[in-house]
DNA sequence: TTGTATGCGTTATCAG
DNA sequence: CTGATAACGCATACAA
């Protein structure tokens, strides 16, 4: 059943079958070009011995290991919290692992050259707001290494949402609800997706013909205590906000804190909305209404991608965003 | 600065130095066995090319990778999140990886040595429930790879807290303020943390000649939902509880969320402490007050162990366990 | 379609 | 203290 004390190798399944130790290591690099016979023969064997190759000599040999690399920032948990279980979901039963590698420093690139010259993966996935950076991107190009960038890019690779849109989208279902003066949240300024949120907003702001001015705009750092910043700002305009988009869970549940601490109440005279429906959502109180970003379903894609054999350069693919009511949004009530 | 095209070998450094390549290889693994003059000269190449020997072959002629790996069964999230992101900050700079490892199926053991055989990782970190499974451990023994489980074990190895102490002092600090009915919320039956918890809890409501009957104790499986059932069920027996301690933080939201629904206020009617001290807990609201479990330092001190040359099998070491006051307990106020 | 020889970059053995 | 040589397990020319 298992391999008692010394793993099998990929000669003694050559001499057990009866061939070369090269006709074994075409099994699994270039199945088609073997007989039906002989490979018939290998598979009972391998299949019999539970045999796997080695995946140390396999990197050594092919200069890349069977390692998908998740590089992060650190700044927002909830989307690495998705992302990982998604991931962690696809590589089960497989020879993949997942490792985990923060990069925070200003010299990002660096230390992805470092990481990818040391561990050479089979693939990298890009979170945000790392997959931002093109030279993240370019770094694994030149490494020939697989890189899949999760979220909007400039370059609009990798596996994203049309963020724009979906806010325009939020924004007007607000506005059907009554809401006219709508507070925005936004992420980091460097950031694609934060971008591309804010002038979702603008878009569908000017379309209602409502106040876009700067005060109702505050700029966040995907952090809950820019959340909380950000939602005590916007508590202090005046007229106050009847409705408040953050672009992440994390903001979003500072805003609620910075309400909470203003007396303001939510859904009664706050609505609040997040942005991703990461676990977070459900814990607070209210819990989040909040657009889902389909970060699993993009994460299990890149997976696919990356373990995938094709040599085409993998081309991007679009995902739909979709809102998730719960318990802080409510109509405006006639005051 | 950085290897423009391909990397330098220890062949090469090796030539450039005019020394063997063992020598080189003896500069890294066997310091001592040099003599000053060769070590300053390779140190002077080495340092100035900032060659760093290829981890794969390494691999391959150590049968050892640079990976540490960190086995969690996905039950606690918060738990996870804390000793990830302190392994992150234990591994910069350092020539190790970090592979995150769910490891959830019944045949757990099966799937332990399955990963061992291919990652042939430096050192295993097991999180809670997983610490608790001693074939994990033996699996690990087996293999010759360091092993350190986090949080307490039947074994007493490991980085471990004293929980049944800390419990009982936390159950006495309530009692202190003016609670009489304390509920608790348990974990897994099978986690040795649970249990050394809940004894705590008994010892201390024994020793305050309190009721510590069955119906204030409802299992929870440590996730956000059972917190809910359990807080539901605690907020029905009667005479009301007017505390309750949850065995996480994850489950003390969900206790939160029960008293909501219920219309009980917390920390009005219901005080509510949560163990870890975990990111959630600043994020609920009240925000909870919660045991800190020192995660991240045990992870590093984890980290240190594996990563030491020191040959001794890693002994057991404690940690502090304390209160962190935030909003969600109150003294019983007299009716 | 299959086998032979060689390389991948490092470490360990055992001489000197 | 140091160096030649053989592992480590697999993959890729190239030849048969």
């Amino acid at each position: 059943m298992n391999p008692p004390t010394t793993r099998l190798t990929i000669n003694e399944i050559a001499e057990l079958v009866g061939v070369s130790k090269k006709t074994v290591s075409r099994f699994f690099n270039h199945p088609e070009l073997l007989s039906a016979e002989t490979r018939a023969k290998l598979e009972a064997v391998i299949n019999q011995t539970g045999f796997v190759p080695n995946p140390q000599a396999r990197a050594l040999a092919l200069q890349r290991s069977s390692l998908i690399v998740l590089v992060h920032d650190e700044s927002d948990r909830g989307v690495l919290e998705l992302v990982e279980t998604a991931i962690g979901d696809a590589l089960r039963g497989t020879e993949l692992a997942l490792v985990l590698q923060p990069i925070t420093g200003r010299n990002s690139a660096g230390e992805m050259r470092a990481m990818l010259d040391r561990l050479r993966p089979m693939g990298v996935i890009l979170l945000p707001a790392r997959s931002d950076n093109q030279a993240l991107v370019s770094a694994c190009d030149h490494a020939q290494v697989r890189c899949i960038p999760l979220g909007q890019t400039r370059e609009q690779q990798g596996m994203a949402c049309d963020d724009r849109r979906a806010m325009a989208h939020l924004v007007t279902w607000l506005v059907k609800l009554g809401h006219r003066r709508i507070g925005l949240v936004s992420g980091p300024e460097t950031s694609i997706i934060a971008q591309q949120r804010e002038l979702g907003y603008l878009d569908s702001m000017a379309d209602h013909g409502l106040d876009r001015g700067p005060s109702l705009i505050v700029p966040g750092d995907n952090t809950f205590d820019s959340g909380i910043s950000a939602g005590r700002l916007l508590l202090e305009v005046s007229p106050r906000p009847t409705a408040v988009i953050a672009c992440n869970d994390e903001m979003a549940a500072g805003v609620l804190h910075a309400a909470a601490h203003t007396g303001v109440s939510v859904p009664g005279q706050l609505s609040v909305v997040g942005f991703d429906d990461a676990p977070l959502a459900t814990r607070t109180l209210p819990a989040l209404t909040s657009m889902h970003i389909p970060w699993d379903r993009m994460a299990q894609e890149a997976v696919r991608r990356i373990a995938s054999v094709e040599q085409a350069p993998v081309a991007g693919q679009r995902f739909d965003i979709e809102l998730v009511l719960r318990d802080s949004v409510q109509p405006v009530t006639p005051s």
